[in-house]
RNA sequence: GGUCCCUUCGUCUAUCGGUUAGGACACAUGGUUUUCAUCCAUGAAAGAGGGGUUCGAUUCCCCUAGGGACCGCCA
């Protein structure tokens, strides 16, 4: 039994989409699964469009998922040599052809077909033409010799048996008439040579797979096993792509979901474990399978996101959230000052309770990390002359503490209810006020304790106030 | 237009011929509460349509409809 081995081939013309992250993710959690290796294959062939920024940020979006590849990347465009010997073998074998049509005879004839609303494909002109027909101002391109009698069957781990009319694929270039490699010969090529035993991709995949085929028949090699997972759909019910907005996983990331909560999302989407929501990534792995791959797309809900991501806020530890926190607060606000990293940490049990996001709890605790508030117009109206008494009267009793306790700070609030003949709002909304500059927040013993002594006279002691 | 794929609550899904069709998110209502939240309880919500097969179909088969993918000398 060879042990299984998959990859992730992206090309590096942009950033990857969550569509993109889920087909990583699968294969990566099936090799894991499979106790399997996993690849990481960078398809750069497109000398016009792939960067390497973009590679870079592919590596570090899998790096931030989670996601480790076996060895070094993969870098498709230093095999280029080895591709194009298997392009001439084929060839000399008798399963390609040189193709003399120009590029202008091609489009003319795609041109055609458009207006005549009937299907393209190549007319398969210089498959049995000789040689000595060429012309010499035409550089030809390689074309394999697909099968034109009889149907192809795909086993797809995923779809089940999927028959196709051979006539319906056309005689694919192989080689550009600039002697290059193209896709469908690179890609075979290559798992071939990386020795993949699984080729989990998405469904839009399945023509190539027809095609690849073919070539590792011509060339009498083993066929792998094949998947093609379905897309997911925007929520307009199309096919997610790079141009959509919030498909990249740095709009993800950027508004403080955390990689294990995505991870959680993506896996669960388009696949499931009986009624199981919640996979650590130690079940992920456990429990990952072929099977549980539904047949149907799906589609991205960002609600979804944000309550898984809301489930990995409350329910990690809060060292690790911390950790998620100020590593966030680094990469999409700004760095918070260490003098403030202490009280944040503390207050972190209350913050998340209110969050959804890192974000959320960065906005949460904007009262902690400022150094001076900016009060919010509408709230700031709420401060009349009978909650500045209350206010100046809390300061008084204030200023006598040397260390606050919650004890303490309720025997003064319920003491100021009762001389000012009021309720607990009463005294609570102006002080949370003059301390967050907001009538929402955190209970207002929290923010007291968070802020701690020195800062809560500084704050009381504004002159709006007054 | 051709080929292929898909179709269970709004969304993600469970069900592998016999269930009051289950769960989660979202939604609604009520309760707890110190504002906003959290939390708890309850509720509404689905088998695209039509034919078969069968004692019995959401489940198997066919047709229709709808949706999607592919149809590059891109990957």
């Amino acid at each position: 039994m060879t042990k299984v081995a998959t990859r992730f081939a992206p090309s590096p013309t942009g950033p990857l989409h969550i569509g993109g992250i889920r087909t990583a993710l699968f294969n990566w959690l099936y090799s894991k699964n499979q106790n399997g290796k996993f690849f990481l294959r960078v398809e750069d062939t497109d000398k016009e469009r792939s960067k390497d920024e973009y590679k870079n940020q592919i590596v570090q979006d899998l790096k931030w998922l989670g996601i480790n590849y076996d060895g070094e990347e993969y870098i498709q465009s230093k095999k280029i040599d080895d591709h194009i010997k298997v392009a001439n073998e084929l060839l000399k074998n008798g399963y390609a052809y040189k193709c003399y049509c120009s590029n202008d005879e091609i489009e003319d004839q795609k041109k055609r077909a458009k207006q005549k609303k009937i299907p393209y494909i190549y007319n398969r002109e210089w498959r049995d033409r000789k040689e000595s027909d060429a012309p010499k101002n035409v550089k030809p391109a390689i074309r394999f010799k697909s099968k034109i009698d009889g149907s192809s069957i795909l086993k797809d781990l995923v779809q089940g048996d999927v028959e196709i009319e051979n006539n319906t694929i056309e005689d694919f270039i192989i080689l550009r008439n600039d002697g290059t490699p193209t896709y469908n010969l690179s890609a075979s090529v290559d798992d071939h040579q990386m020795n993949m035993t699984h080729i989990i991709r998405g469904d839009d995949h399945k023509i190539n797979t027809f095609k690849q085929i073919q070539i590792y028949h011509a060339m009498k090699w083993d066929l792998p096993f094949f998947a093609h997972i379905p897309l997911i759909h925007t929520i307009e019910g199309k096919k997610l792509s790079k141009r959509d907005k919030a498909s990249t996983l740095n709009d993800y990331s950027k508004i403080g979901i955390m990689p294990d909560a995505l991870r959680n999302y993506l896996l669960r989407l388009g696949w499931s474990y009986k009624d199981k929501e919640i996979f650590s990534l130690e079940e992920s792995i456990k429990y990952f399978n072929l099977e549980g791959i539904g047949k149907s797309p799906s589609k991205l809900d960002i609600r979804r996101i944000l309550s898984i991501n809301e489930h990995y806020i409350k329910n990690i530890e809060e060292n690790e959230l911390f950790d998620h926190f100020i590593e966030y607060c680094k990469l999409f606000k700004s760095e918070i000052k260490s003098n403030k990293k202490e009280k944040i940490e503390k207050s972190l049990s209350f913050l998340k309770n209110k969050a959804k996001t890192l974000q959320d709890i960065f906005n949460n605790g904007q009262y902690i990390i400022v150094d001076e508030i900016e009060f919010n117009r509408d709230d700031i109206k709420l401060i009349d002359d009978k909650a500045k008494k209350v206010i100046s009267d809390f300061k008084s009793q204030f200023i006598k503490i040397d260390q606050p306790s919650r004890e303490v700070l309720e025997s003064i609030v319920n003491e100021l209810i009762e001389s000012h003949n009021t309720n607990f709002k009463g005294v609570g909304q102006p002080l949370r006020i003059a301390l967050t500059g907001s009538k929402f927040g955190p209970g207002i013993y929290d923010i007291i304790l968070s802020l701690g002594k020195e800062e809560v006279d500084k704050r009381l002691a504004n002159k709006i106030l007054a």
